[in-house]
DNA sequence: TATGAATGAGCGTTCATTCAT
DNA sequence: TATGAATGAACGCTCATTCAT
């Protein structure tokens, strides 16, 4: 039952973390993740102001570390594409090694309260944060378009991501997630469109008409 | 309050989107969304089975427009790439349209319980449908990419539109979104790296060496 | 179990004194005082707002039953002396029939939470104001002490009566409250000291020497 | 924080008055008289066996300092009648010169369980003592009407004191409460009605005609 | 004595759902 | 069909008390 350290902060952390994947948000009860942390229900109060804190530091803890592994990693190539291509890696290399997390972080974690939600957004931002710098470093350096909104690249990047994750932990994790994380990479710097074909298209060619403008 | 249409079962689907956009998915209490419909609490019963059932059924209903949507409007060009381009410009407008169902649907509906949630999964299968068409046909006519998954081009397109409107209802509205359904086209198909880089990149360069493969 | 009359209301605020009487004020339960109601726990909800909600609203029916009484007894003689001998017979004779009663406002009613406390004053204020109106048409007859602050009298008669039920209640009702009408009466009008007393008594006897003043 | 005397008992005692007069009674915690008398939670059950018996504890010594004061005061005077003003004016100055002793006696004290209540109640016998011996003195010295049962003479004296102070209480200290001793020794010994009425009254003034029976 | 982290019983309240009318 | 009063299960949270140190 209970998490051999003695530190009940993390125990309760990684209950909260089992039971929210188990029973879902809604039905992750106190008692139940107190139990399976090991301790009494009354000692979660003691860590935590409340269930939506609960939550929010589940999440903010479990998101701080990727956060960290993105800040760490980024440094070890100096090309912003290889950064990227590294982002994506760990992204998916971590959720893939942590279904528990995966499941909380792109199902049951969106079922919270609206209070919670705003705070997770808030949280998200710092990673966001870690892209952004990415996808401006790209756009000076004049590897990415400097022309777009880098919001919008942003947008691309963690929305195909998320999407990605979603869909494995939607299947019953029916396919291996580390492994989209070459192909994604190439769509989300390449794009949809057959490469090469710019030189034989037609004039009105909306695959290629957008590089023109 | 009351919709005026004597179809009560629409009224109450009109009510609950309201209430919920408003209240948010918990605060959506059954009596409210009946009083906001004009009909008796228990009424809402005789046309839907329980709360979720509501819920469901409103999802569908949305996302059911939404579909005959851009299955009608796929028609309109042969071009896979001005169908897609037709396509997210059609998401973005709609929902532009209809703030309230941007936030039930990227907000509020993701606060469902787990069952609700596979429910909704299934509905949403529908429009990939849609989206998987439009990329198979342009994987068959040599458009898009051959090579590649398409549920991965799927993951990519839906991904991006999803988060992009979402930061839209973050944001509170703060910015155009149907004006992102052309940048938005662009990146997809596009790609995030420089085009034309091509022939002056250094090799080893991670963003061409991607085609290569 | 259920009082017979189909008044819910009526019923809920009955259990509640009954409930009160017996548990006290913390050990009432609204679990326990619907039951004795006969009916649901949520049913109390319907009539009133919360716990302290209901304690108020009973203090304010049973009070309000002792105020109507004492304003229209108060008409029955033109003597504010009578007046008041009457409004004391009254309140005993009340009390003293409803001993359920007079254990909720002499001692249960007093153990609410600081807010209820303040709501229960405010109740208070208008039987005060019964006693204050005899009190100011005697002084102005010319009946009772005109000097005095007729807040200062209120506080002998109601002091007195309060402190006399209370220690009814405390003993477990061992002596006739209602006996107790007359004697008080004539306390509260005569004071402590012997009369007749005056005339004999040397100087500076402080029983008499207040009326020099 | 803490009382720097090493005396603990006091010390907590002493918190929990202030506690208790700013918290009210419901929300004095334990946790935190123990933190404002400067020990550790857990202490106090060293010093009191429980919440009650520390509550009860804080009564019995801060009405023993009165019971104290009352008593020695008592022998100042020979006259029971000004016995009884020394008692008054020592009662309404000691209060007034302790709003926080003042509200937890008047207010936060009545909010106890209903075993604390019995316990009090226990206590305040000592205190009615005090004032049954002046009483009764006074009737056997014939200052004081003798044929009244003394606990009527009592409930008289001691009402009128406690709902003076529970007023100057509830009305935020608003007056002098030690002025109010004369005038309410006045009233207490006097009584209401107007004196030397008694020549020029009309047969059946009732007024006058208490003290024919 | 003293600590304070841990305990866990206990209860007010909400609200989806039912059913007699 | 429609009503809406009534239901009652379910749960987060508090805090007096304990006990290992």
């Amino acid at each position: 039952m209970a998490t051999k350290s003695g530190d009940k902060f993390a125990a309760i952390l990684d209950a909260a973390q089992a039971v929210i994947a188990r029973q879902g948000y809604q039905g992750a009860q106190i008692s139940r993740i107190a139990a399976e942390a090991g301790v009494a229900a009354g000692t979660v109060y003691l860590y935590f102001k409340n269930k939506p804190d609960l939550l929010v530091s589940l999440f903010r803890d479990r998101l701080g570390v990727l956060i960290e592994q993105a800040r760490g990693n980024r440094t070890e190539s100096a090309d912003p594409a290889e950064k990227l291509r590294w982002f994506i890696w760990q992204h998916l290399k971590s959720l893939s090694a942590h279904r528990e997390l995966a499941v909380v972080t792109q199902i049951e974690m969106r079922q919270a309260e609206t209070d919670v939600q705003r705070e997770i957004s808030q949280i998200m931002k710092g990673y966001f944060q870690v892209i952004d710098e990415i996808i401006e470093e790209g756009q000076q350096t004049g590897v990415f378009l400097p022309a777009v909104d880098p919001k919008q690249i942003r947008n691309l990047v963690f929305g195909t991501l998320d999407q990605t994750v979603t869909a494995w932990v939607m299947s019953g994790f029916q396919f291996d997630l580390e492994a989209m994380a070459e192909p994604t990479y190439r769509l989300v710097t390449g794009g949809v469109c057959q490469s090469g074909q710019g030189g034989t298209q037609r004039y009105g060619d909306s695959c290629t008409a957008q590089t023109d403008v």
